[in-house]
DNA sequence: ATTTCTAACGAACAGTAGTTAGAAAAATGG
DNA sequence: CCATTTTTCTAACTACTGTTCGTTAGAAAT
């Protein structure tokens, strides 16, 4: 009863990979057999189709993240500042979705396209994750951190729609993740704007 | 000698539909001639392939944005604030992203997924927009509008990157797009920093 | 009136997709 | 070492993909 554990993951592994690079619609069962190690027919031992792989896939990617980004900002010193707070959920999610996890890239990449049941079955886990988010920056405002005229909802969608988008350019030999993180909380927190 | 025009159009703006809602590995030339009424063969008298009809939908895509946007800047009044110039670069993208153009709307939810030729293939246009955004944002920092510390390079990659995931999550019945434009650069040029 | 061109069609092609069935191999446990 | 279960394989199926082909109805040109 290990071997199939192996295979499981072997499997979850390459269609995560697969996905993240090619998309849900261009990777065929092939595709992510051949990473695994073994023939497209043997995926269905362990999975029942490609859309539930492919769900499976979507749904790690998720909980990673939230995790990961739950745990960083937990884990902080009592006495944190919100701006803090809100910097290292910054560099989570950049790291988680990045550096970490084919699952996390894959879900973001996919979930616009996804079928629409696919997504809807989603969507759950998706807002639970969004909000986390808008207590984060909820808190953060309530305590002065953050101005009291910001639309929090545009903020978040505004700010996370940066980070994911990050996927499109991000190559690890530029700026780490670290100083990437720091620009963009000193960006969204003090602006860009000179005396003029 | 017009109505090979026409149908050639009538494909055109059926492909960048279905490419915008579906994605170019989902998108089925059945689908594409359904939405063009006409039968799937029917579309290679006009186009040698799926693949160059993507192709061609990608062009026009990059091609409108690009073109709105310098338009619409060079359209403002002489004296216009570097803030200004900005402002309306912004707006205007996310205009001809959200509300003008499917094919736009294509090109970049197509672009990261593409297979590599189509990408490559692109590359050249694409820079010329991210090209004109540089000297957008150059000149605005050598005129003061920017802080001199600040990554323009990061700066850009993180404010378009921020727009075009916008299509995600825009729905009209929420905030205009001349609304969010506002917030969007006021946003980054101010930031969101409270007394804390 | 005849020929040529235009724009679309239906039928069919080869290839590949996801999937199923059953045989073969590997692993397990007594 | 055998019997049984677990895992992977080969082979095949159906459905559908992008694409080609030969044909056709009508328009334009001769």
């Amino acid at each position: 009863m290990k071997k199939s554990e192996a295979s499981r993951r072997r499997i979850l592994d390459a269609a995560a990979k697969m996905f993240r690079d090619k998309g849900y619609a261009a990777t065929t069962l092939n595709d992510i057999a051949r990473l695994a190690r073994m023939r497209a027919a043997s995926i269905y031992y362990h999975f029942e189709s490609k859309d539930s792989l492919f769900a499976e896939v979507m749904d790690i990617g998720i909980d990673r993240i939230h995790d990961q980004v739950r745990r960083a900002v937990a884990a902080l010193p009592d006495g944190a500042s919100h701006r803090r707070k809100v910097h290292t959920a910054i560099e989570t999610h950049l790291a988680t979705l990045l550096k970490h996890s084919d699952y996390t890239a894959a879900n973001i990449i996919n979930f616009g396209l996804a079928p629409a049941p696919i997504r809807r079955r989603h969507r759950g886990r998706r807002e639970a994750y969004g909000d986390y988010w808008r207590e984060l920056l909820g808190a953060a405002q309530a305590a002065g951190a953050i101005r009291p005229g910001v639309d929090l909802s545009l903020f978040r969608l505004f700010v996370i729609g940066a980070l994911n988008w990050s996927q499109e350019w991000y190559r690890p030999k530029g700026k780490s993740i670290a100083e990437l993180a720091d620009d963009v909380t000193a960006m969204v927190f003090d602006g860009v704007a000179g005396e003029g």
